[in-house]
DNA sequence: GAAGAACTGGACCAGCAAGTCCAGTTTCTT
DNA sequence: AAGAAACTGGACTTGCTGGTCCAGTTCTTC
């Protein structure tokens, strides 16, 4: 999968290596970004060698397209319970809760891993920002489904437009996580936040 | 200005220098982000040698300081006639729409010069990080400063709060931003801004 | 016009980056 | 058991990076 260009079959080993590569790089990405982390950082972490990294990822830059897959990953393993239950203004401030708890218990350091990763790379060769494109999507995509949920049941008026509303949730976030970063501060993330989720309340029908 | 530890005067051909150097470096940083240029790549551009640029600046984050600032400058120049109308929801309009317009020229390549920033250095020293919370400030000052009017003049309701307002339309915008550099496209920059537009209105009074 | 400050040119350095190569070991297949 | 394929170790190359250094030029000031 991750790229092509591996014919090869996956001994239990082998998987177990590259693994542990895909591992260390996410979690070296996620806090000194992508042009932060060499592969030597790389082979420390994952207690590899410069062959190992070469025999399962083409380059470094397959390597990190690699590491954004598993970021989303563990993003939407971290935030599943909420990221189910989308499908009410309730349902969307728990959501909010948690985030904005989360960003505070790290003291705001560090923003997302995968809007790093885009503002990184999205300006760099097609197929990583294809990649990237898929990932923000399939984070978006819990909300689409709770909004489009919303509305179906007539909780959301008909011109109500999850596709978008989804989008501009996302764009809040992203750009929260930038400013709180910033600041040092969970302060713009929650302001950016309780804009989104009052817009969607703005679609909210009487009931 | 600038960073301090400058005692120096700067003769009129010195302050020549140091102005096609900062040129250089943000013209460089916006297309290829701070760890993507090199001090080379400064000197060849702004036509330099290496000791000019340590006579001038301190080391390349002073550099990049000087950089951001430039940014922050050249953003409100271009923005210039409009960021002076952020009195109304009109005006609010007009703003976005020439903003989205000249991403369009564009081609939504390259995000906001001054948010790439912010995601590549703002996790590392206090002094940038001091320097651009300065600079994303300033940006956002006339949206306070417009937001303030309208409310002090009975068009927001007296419970909106500026300064929540203008740093959550700056969030979407930075969110809008990346989201658009990513998939190439205004959609997401303006379903942002829409949506931040839209929370103003929801302030507005009746008449 | 001379001292001193501001400015400039570019050689040089040590460290680190991505990527190559090959010789060797382990595991799978038959 | 033996050949093939998967896997591993690490030395090595090439090029670039930020930063230092110093010798020389231009400007300002008195």
């Amino acid at each position: 999968m991750t790229t092509a260009q591996h014919t090869s079959k996956l001994t239990a080993r082998g998987a177990a290596t590259r693994t542990r590569i895909v591992a260390a790089t996410a979690d070296l990405v996620r806090r000194h970004g992508a042009a932060g982390t060499s592969l030597d950082d790389v082979m420390a972490a994952s207690r590899t060698s410069k062959s190992q990294l070469y025999h399962y990822f083409a380059n470094k830059d397959d390597l990190l397209r690699a590491a954004a897959w598993q970021q989303t990953d563990r993003i939407m393993a971290t935030q599943r319970p909420e990221l189910d239950q989308l499908d009410s203004l309730a349902g969307l401030r728990r959501w909010r809760d948690k985030f904005v708890a989360a960003r505070d218990e790290a003291q705001n350091v560090g923003g997302c891993p995968l809007g790093s990763l885009a503002s990184e790379l999205a300006d760099g060769d097609p197929q990583t920002r294809d990649v990237l494109q898929k990932c923000f999507t399939a984070w978006a995509s819990p909300l689409r489904i709770g909004l489009t949920a919303m509305r179906d049941q007539g909780r959301l008026r008909s011109d109500a437009d999850p596709e978008a509303l989804a989008e501009a949730i996302m764009a809040a976030l992203q750009g929260g996580l930038l400013l709180s970063k910033t600041y040092r501060s969970s302060r713009p993330l929650t302001r950016a936040l309780d804009m989104a989720i009052d817009h969607v309340a703005s679609f909210a029908t009487a009931r």
